[in-house]
DNA sequence: GATTTTGTTCAAAAAAAAATGAACAAATCA
DNA sequence: TGATTTGTTCATTTTTTTTTGAACAAAATC
C-alpha cells in the first residue's frame, strides 16, 4: 500500500478556504494557502480554476504526486484531474517525475517563471501572431475593392492595417525577448 | 433626424461574418473583417467577444461613432453596448471624442498599443503582483507554524515561497519596461 | 484468465459568464 | 410642461465553459 492512507479518518470539517479541501489526506493549511494563491493566478490569466488549483496542489507538496494523489486532495473529480493534468502538460506547466518503483505516473510542478509564461504565450498569443501577417494583406486588399468607401476614408483605413501589422510585428518581436528575460 | 436612417429597408440577407451583421447601415465587408480580428483577439485575451466587437467597430471606421451608430452597426443590445463601452473606456482603449454640434458622445478606438496591453496589464497583472508580497510572507509564516511538516519538507516549501516572491519580483520591474518598450 | 489498479473519454449536469431588454433617469426640445 | 432623445441599470435569460461521473481501456497482479 502506498505512503497516503486510504481508509476513512473521521471526516474532517470542511476547511477553511472554500474549494479547497478533500477528505482523506487532509491538506495542511500552508497547502491551502498555496492552492489559493495559483487559483487567484489562474482566474487572473483566464484558465480554469481546476488547473490552479492542480498546479497549486503539485507546487504545495514536497515531493511528487501520483494522479490520485491529487484526486484525494482536491474536491476534483478524476475526469476533471486527468483533463487538467494534460492541459498542465502541454502548457509545459508540470513535469512527470517516475518514480521509479511503481507503475504510477508523478507529477511535479515546473518552477522556472519562463517556461510558464511561455508556455502560456505560445498557446495562447503565438498563433495569433503567426497567421496574423496574411489576414492583414487581405484585408488591405478588401479596402481597395470596397464599394462603400470615400477615398479619404480608404486611407484613414489603411493607415489602420498599417498599425496593426506593426503591432503584430512588434509583438512577434517580443516575444522571445520575453521568454528571455524572465531568467 | 440624425444621420443614420430609422425607417426599415428591406431587412438585409445576413451577411457573411457570423455574429457581425446588423440591420440599418449594414457593415461593409472590411469591416466586418476589422471585427472578426479584433473578436478573435479578444478570444485570446479572455475578454468578452462583445468587447472586440464594440472595439473592432470603432477601429474599422474612419470617423468617430456615437453610442446609437454602434447599436446600430452590431447585433448587440442596448445593454451590451453601454457596459462595453464603458469597460473598454475603463481600459482606455477607447476615447470619447466630443463632435461639438451634437449632445452625444462619440468613440474612437486609442490605437497605441501600449496604451491598450497597458491597460490589460494594469487591471488584470498589477493588483496581484501588488498585494502579492504580503500574501507570501504569510505563507512562509504558516510554513514555520505547520504542524504536519518535517524539516526537511518545510526547506522545500520554503524554497518555493522564496521562487513565488522571485516572480513577484521580476514581474513588477517588467511591467513598466513592457509599456516602455511596445513605443 | 479473472480481478484490481490506474487512468482516459465523453455525454450530460452544473456553474459561470455574457447578453438581453424593459424600466428608469437625465438632458433636450417643442 | 409634456414628449423625445440618449443612454444606464440590473433582474432575467441565454450561451459558453467547466465539471462531473459512469463507461471503458490497458496494464499489472493474483
Amino acid at each position: 500500500m502506498p505512503t497516503s492512507a486510504s481508509s476513512s479518518p473521521p471526516p474532517a470539517a470542511p476547511s477553511a478556504a472554500g474549494a479547497v479541501s478533500a477528505t482523506p489526506p487532509a491538506l495542511e493549511p500552508v497547502q491551502a494557502r498555496f492552492i489559493e494563491l495559483f487559483v487567484a493566478a489562474a482566474e487572473a490569466l483566464g484558465v480554469p480554476r481546476s488547473l490552479g488549483e492542480i498546479y497549486g496542489v503539485l507546487y504545495a507538496s514536497p515531493r511528487p504526486l501520483s494522479f490520485q494523489d491529487i484526486v484525494d486532495r482536491l474536491a476534483l473529480s478524476k475526469g476533471s484531474v486527468s483533463q487538467g493534468l494534460r492541459t498542465l502538460r502541454s502548457l509545459g506547466a508540470i513535469r512527470a517525475a517516475g518514480l521509479p518503483d511503481d507503475r504510477r505516473e508523478y507529477f511535479e510542478p515546473e518552477t522556472e517563471l519562463r517556461t510558464l509564461v511561455g508556455g502560456l504565450l505560445r498557446d495562447r498569443i503565438s498563433p495569433h501572431l503567426e497567421h496574423g501577417r496574411q489576414r492583414l494583406d487581405r484585408v488591405g486588399a478588401e479596402i481597395s475593392a470596397g464599394k462603400g468607401l470615400s477615398r479619404a476614408e480608404a486611407a484613414v483605413l489603411r493607415a489602420r492595417v498599417q498599425k496593426l501589422e506593426n503591432w503584430r510585428r512588434k509583438g512577434a518581436a517580443l516575444l522571445p525577448v520575453l521568454t528571455r528575460v524572465l531568467s
